[in-house]
DNA sequence: TGGTGCATGTAAGCAGTTACATGATTAG
DNA sequence: CTAATCATGTAACTGCTTACATGCACCA
């Protein structure tokens, strides 16, 4: 349900088309929660078929169809219930961690590669984040400029406040993660001096 | 593929069967990827048919039938080729960081529960690993002890270190989450503080 | 006329969840 | 005898991925 939440999130902004969305979830959003084009137009049809959400249809060229659409009042409820429900946790399912337990089992090489590329993976997203964050504190989201103008203002700062916490805590994840990555590549240094001064 | 592999790492101890490896699942690993019963069964099946694994059948009663499950060459050599493969990321799809971004819309008591939720799943998981580290630390943990009777005595030191790696990674990530959960409570109250004093 | 961006989808398939379903063995 | 544990699955469904497929509008 969080793909559903995630769009009716974005379209009380705002009506939106599914490409429009779609551009949303591969920038600002995108870093929170990922969704590809072939799963954002069916599921504005199903909240479509649901009363979420109304297609404003407007017609492009001869058979073509662009349908933007609003959220309806059903749509607000529903994503505000969202809000107010307590959350669902799945169990743990890391592949990354799993390996570093059998981490033995691989090539020294492999294993620092392994580890360089989960460096390489979470400095990549860290950087995501840290513009997210810099687009937050300086006001020029397009996103949350938006949100902002169909806010009272007495809700500006509270509203600010929660992106930044948001990405914050993906940031701290990273960090967290990068750092855990580089003590392995030294446990890996280490435990290798140690075969290699036996052999 | 990644239940594929933490099943071979697991037959690569020792011959089990399906519902000997269930119960794995359901403790050790399973704080590292977890599986259902009704996932397992097939891809042992799976496994079986693609030359990974073969069934020793047991008979069980009149009708019954237990197989135990034994790793083979084929198997070995997929279980090190995944060890020794650059890792897969997915895109980011983190629920909790997807409602913290739009708390404001949340009611103030619905977005400390949801906090509060947050820190107790966290805190939860971190004694999970805990508890993994302590039977790590003290060698008291039957698979750990299994796999180091078929592991050559040299490699002993590596086999525990990197299982403590995993380990201490994962309850990194614990205390980060837990940590910001407890920054995003200090948030609400520092907010609604503001409200209260504007109205 | 040709490329980029706008705009919309379908189809096959995989991984995982939930619910259902059955029967054997063993310890108290 | 009965409850817990051992032991094995199937079926329907959800969420997501990958690959495929089409066509318009505008600018150079």
């Amino acid at each position: 349900m969080s793909l559903r939440s995630a769009l009716l999130a974005l379209l009380r902004v705002g009506p939106m088309s599914g490409y429009d969305l779609q551009k949303q979830f591969s920038q600002s959003v995108g870093h929170v929660w990922h969704a590809a084009d072939s799963q954002i137009y069916p599921e504005l049809r199903k909240m479509a078929n649901e009363g979420l959400v109304v297609a404003e249809e407007q017609p492009r060229g001869e058979r073509g169809v662009r349908r933007i659409y609003h959220v309806t009042d059903a749509g607000d409820q529903a994503f505000l219930a969202w809000m107010n429900s307590p959350p669902e946790y799945q169990r743990t399912r890391d592949a990354a961690h799993l390996r570093a337990a059998y981490l033995e089992s691989a090539e020294p090489d492999a294993a620092r590669s392994f580890l360089r590329a989960h460096i390489e993976h979470w400095t990549y997203e860290l950087s995501c984040w840290d513009g997210e964050l810099a687009h937050i504190e300086a006001l020029d989201n397009p996103m949350l400029v938006n949100r902002l103008r169909v806010t009272d203002e007495r809700d500006h700062e509270r509203t600010i406040a929660y992106k930044r916490f948001a990405y914050e805590g993906l940031a701290a994840r990273a960090r967290s993660e990068i750092a855990w990555a580089q003590h392995g590549l030294e446990t890996v240094d280490r435990l290798e001096r140690g075969r290699s001064e036996r052999s």
